[in-house]
DNA sequence: GCAGATTATGTCAGCAACTGACATTCGGCA
DNA sequence: TGCCGAATGTCAGTTGCTGACATAATCTGC
C-alpha cells in the first residue's frame, strides 16, 4: 500500500493495528486515482486530463474524487508530498552536533538515495517522481501548486531547525533564513534538472545538488571576477 | 497613468510618442480594473469577488477582462508586478564594481525608499502593495500565482547578474544561486513582515529586509552554538 | 447475527473561472 | 467619407469545485 519502502510511519493511531475493512479500502481508492491521474497525466498531458477521466477511470464519482483531492493539483503532487515528508523525517534523525546547513544537505542527499534504492518502477517510485517534476515546471498552475506546497515546507524546515538549536524562531532569524537559502539552492537544482534534460537517475539529481550547494560559498563571496570563475 | 513616479519607462516602442486615442483608452480601462479589482478585494477579499463585479465596476464585459488579464490572479498581482520591473531597473544601472550580493541588496532597498516616496496613497502606491501583501498570503490561489511570478522574475535576475560579471549561467552557476539565495531571503523577510503585522510603512520592511540579509553569514556559518546567537 | 449509529459514496443542482466563435462597434487613416 | 483592423460584446459551452440530500456500505454493542 505504501508508495516508497522507507515510510514516513503514518499517522500516530495505527500502532500495530490492522485499520479495518474501511480504512484498507480507503487506502485502496486513495492509491488507485493517484496512479490513475498519474498515468492519465504522463500521457495526455494535466491540463488536458479532467476530473471526470480520473474518478471514471477508478469507476468513483467525481464528487468522491474531491473528497480524497482538494483539487486537482493536489492528486498530481501526493507523490512528491511523500518524498518531501521523508525528507523531514531524515533531517529529524540527523546528530544535532552536526552544522545545520550540513545536516539539510546531508538529509536531502540521503532522502533522494534511499528512494531511489527503495523500489525500481511503479507509480510513487523515484522515477515517477523525477517524471512529475519534469511535467510541474511546464503546467502553470500545477508549478504554483507546488511553489506552495514547498513553502510550507520550508515552515516545518524552520520548526525543525529551531528545535535542534534549542532557539525561537521569532527572535534568531537564522533558522527562517537558512531554511530559505536552503529551499531556493535545492530548487535551482530541481530547476536545472528539469532545464538540461540530464537523463541520469536519482544519481544524476544528487550531483546536481551537490554541484549547486558548492556553489552558494562563491555565489555568496564578495566580487566574482577576483575570486576565480573556477572553469568547471 | 503610470501608478508611481519612476515609471519603468515602458516598451521601447513609445518614444515620445503620444500613444494615440485607441491605445489611452486601453490603458484607461486596464488601469481602471485594477483599481476597481484591488478595492473589491480589499473590502469583501479575494475569493468572494468575482470576476463578473470587478468587470462590470468599470461596466466592461467579463469577456473584455479576460482579454486584459488571463486570470483573476494576474489583476491583483499587476501592481507587485511594476514593483518588481522597477527593482529590475535598479539592479541594471548599478556600478559594475559592486560586489554581486551587495548590488542585489541595494537595488531592493532603493526600490522600496523609491516608491515610498513617489506617492502617498492611490492604487500601485506603497500601502496599497504592502496591504496586498497581506491579501496574497492568505488566499491560496494568489500565493501559488505570485510564487510563480517570483520566479520567474529570478530567472531575470540571473541573466543580469551574468551579463553584469560577463559569464554563462549555464557554466557558471554562481548567478543562479545567488538570485535564488537572494529570491528566497527577500521572501523570507515578506512573510515576517504578513506575520509579525508591523505597522511601519515602506521603511519599516526596508529594515525586515536589512536584518534577514544580515543573518545570511551567520546562518551559513558552521555550528550555530559556538557562533554566539546573539540576542537581538 | 442483528439493530442502530457512522461513514463513505452517489446524485443532482449550481456557481464561478475561463474559452472559442461570431457579430458589432469604434478608432486610425487614406 | 469610407474602408480596415482592433477592441468589445454576446452567447454558448467546458471544467473545476461545492453544498445538500439520499443511499449503501462498514462498524459497534448486544
Amino acid at each position: 500500500m505504501a508508495a516508497h519502502a522507507p515510510r514516513p510511519t503514518g499517522t500516530p493511531e495505527d500502532l500495530g493495528r490492522t485499520p479495518g475493512l474501511r480504512e484498507r479500502k480507503k487506502q485502496q481508492t486513495r492509491y488507485a486515482l493517484v496512479q490513475a491521474a498519474h498515468m492519465l497525466f504522463l500521457s495526455q498531458g494535466f491540463a488536458r486530463t479532467t476530473v471526470d477521466e480520473i474518478a471514471s477511470a477508478v469507476d468513483v464519482s467525481q464528487r468522491t474524487f474531491f473528497r480524497y483531492f482538494a483539487n486537482k493539483d493536489e492528486v498530481a503532487l501526493a507523490v512528491m508530498a511523500e518524498a518531501e515528508d521523508y525528507f523531514i523525517e531524515c533531517l529529524r534523525h540527523r546528530p544535532v552536533d552536526e552544522a545545520p546547513l550540513q545536516a539539510l544537505r546531508a538529509s536531502i542527499v540521503k532522502a533522494w538515495r534511499d528512494l531511489g534504492n527503495a523500489e525500481a518502477s511503479g507509480p510513487g517510485s523515484i522515477t515517477s517522481a523525477l517524471e512529475l517534476m519534469r511535467m510541474i515546471e511546464d503546467a502553470p498552475t500545477l508549478l504554483a501548486a507546488h511553489l506552495r506546497r514547498v513553502t510550507e515546507q520550508e515552515r516545518i524546515v524552520v520548526r525543525v531547525l529551531a528545535e535542534r538549536e534549542g532557539l525561537d524562531p521569532r527572535e534568531d532569524l537564522r533558522p527562517t533564513v537558512l531554511a530559505a537559502v536552503f529551499g531556493s539552492v535545492l530548487r535551482a537544482a530541481h530547476l536545472s534538472w528539469t532545464a538540461d534534460r540530464e537523463p541520469d537517475g536519482p544519481e544524476g539529481m544528487i550531483a546536481l545538488i551537490e554541484r549547486h550547494f558548492d556553489q552558494l560559498g562563491p555565489a555568496l563571496a564578495g566580487h566574482w571576477r577576483t575570486a576565480g570563475p573556477q572553469p568547471e
